[in-house]
RNA sequence: GGAGGGGUUCCCGAGCGGUCAAAGGGAUCAGACUGUAAAUCUGACGGCUCAGCCUUCGGAGGUUCGAAUCCUCCCCCCUCCA
């Protein structure tokens, strides 16, 4: 049995804050399982390692006895969280929504424990709350409260739109926690005030406000903003060995710290030892190796990660052919197809200008030969390997 | 309701009658280098049947030999006043 102690320093591994940490010990020491919460939006259908972080704490509860609130935001959803946008969001259909909640479901499992997780859908209430209601929670916020947040801040002042809908999510995301009575509401950095709104609103309700907890946003691979499927830089947790393996090896050698800070289950001590290794001349693509692995084969397997350590360095210390690429075949007419339809045709290029682009710069190889001309025509027979710089290939038979 | 400012290629942002497929930056991609899909450097960066042609500058018309640039109407955004 794990005591309160132990238990908070447990959850304060990685924490960026606590809100307050007064409170979260009283209620860890009361010895009854906990209402942990946690809210996503179903914008993004696949979960990727930025929201590993926090589900990772969430298992930590789990694993201390409590209990995990999985909120599936389904009808914030439709008004789109604005955190942290410079632009107003698009809203999601219902269909979207359900779709997107679905995939979500599929995923948490991987990390938590279906047992403790209760996957509940904000609409159950939301759905339900008349208009006077709204009208009603929406008076209990103010404008220029609202604006004190720092992306409305922002964009306000800077010229940019803010639909008077966005004001409602964090007023919705707060009544969640009331519908919910959360202990424990867990978010990132930039969740903060939204976390906060359901404090207070708790408080108007008649509950003991819930403990914020904040975990540090994970940086996504363009190394500047935080990791997000549609900003397109984020390593999703449902992709295959390779490519996950390949994104992580691809975070810059600076980047590559916070990431195995946030993600890594290694002792804290083991990771100041790399650090110190690192500063004394080791390279750090060594330490990237075996972060990438442990990832790697967090979501697969060891065998997966292994295979995709091999894959990595025959592909880009040795130059070669990987085993396995996409078979494509192609239609040829009564004439030889040009080299630009294949590429294009074979998914390797966008357009044939494209095509034609990459030839002049080098970056096209047949079989492993370099091709110059442009106007190479091939006609059908056995199947040839065609390459675009060092990560597209294809085998291409010609029929 | 009134006055003013603005909508440009994936993003930011110049251009303000021909020299514009449109500066510059970012992103992306390719090449070189590298024990890394790090960093750095170089280049490319609308499409096509590619030394030529076609389509782009909020939308629709118009003026002109010629428009992203001028005019008209429309749509959208912002600011100030009410």
């Amino acid at each position: 049995m794990t005591s309160a102690a132990e238990a908070l320093e447990i959850i304060k591994r990685g924490a960026q804050d606590i809100l307050l940490e007064s409170e979260l010990r009283e209620r860890l020491q009361s010895g009854r399982p906990l209402r942990i919460k946690a809210g996503f939006d179903p914008t993004a259908p696949d979960l990727h390692l930025g929201h590993t972080v926090l589900i990772n704490k969430l298992r930590q509860f789990q694993d201390l006895g409590h209990e995990v609130l999985f909120l599936i935001g389904d009808f914030t959803g439709m008004i789109g969280d604005p955190t942290g946008k410079n632009v107003t969001r698009k809203p999601l259909s219902r269909d979207e929504v359900i779709e997107n909640a679905r995939t979500y479901e599929q995923q948490i499992f991987k990390i938590l424990d279906p047992e403790k997780t209760l996957v509940m859908f904000n609409s159950s209430w939301m759905g339900e709350m008349s208009a006077a209601d709204l009208i009603g929670l929406a008076a209990k916020h103010t404008v220029a409260r609202m604006l004190e947040r720092d992306d409305f801040h922002k964009r306000y002042t800077g010229g940019q739109p803010i639909a008077i809908h966005e004001f409602l999510y964090p007023l919705v995301q707060g009544y969640d926690s009331v519908a919910l009575k959360a202990d424990v509401e867990l978010g990132g950095t930039d969740q903060k005030f939204n976390l906060l709104v359901g404090r207070e609103l708790q408080k108007h309700y008649g509950q003991p406000p819930q403990v914020v907890i904040t975990m540090p946003l994970l940086v996504g691979l363009d190394g500047i903003n935080k990791m997000s499927k549609s900003l397109g830089n984020a390593i999703g947790i449902a992709e295959p060995p390779n490519e996950m393996f390949g994104k992580l090896m691809s975070i810059s050698d600076e980047l590559m710290w916070s990431y195995i800070d946030l993600l890594s289950f290694e002792s804290s001590a083991m990771i100041a030892h790399w650090k110190k290794e690192v500063v004394q001349g080791r390279n750090p693509r060594d330490i990237k190796v075996q972060f990438a692995k442990e990832i790697v084969a967090r979501f697969h397997s060891q065998q997966a990660a292994d295979a995709a350590l091999d894959d990595f360095e025959t592909r880009f210390k040795q130059h070669a052919i990987p085993d396995e690429m996409p078979e494509i075949s192609l239609a040829t007419g009564a004439t030889p197809l040009p080299i630009v339809q294949i590429l294009k045709q074979a998914g390797l290029t966008a357009s044939t200008s494209e095509a034609l682009r990459m030839i002049e710069q080098g970056g096209v190889r047949l079989n492993g030969e370099k091709v110059s001309d442009k106007t190479l025509t091939l006609s059908p027979g056995e199947p040839v390997v065609v390459q675009v710089g060092k990560r597209k290939f294809a085998r291409v038979t010609l029929r």
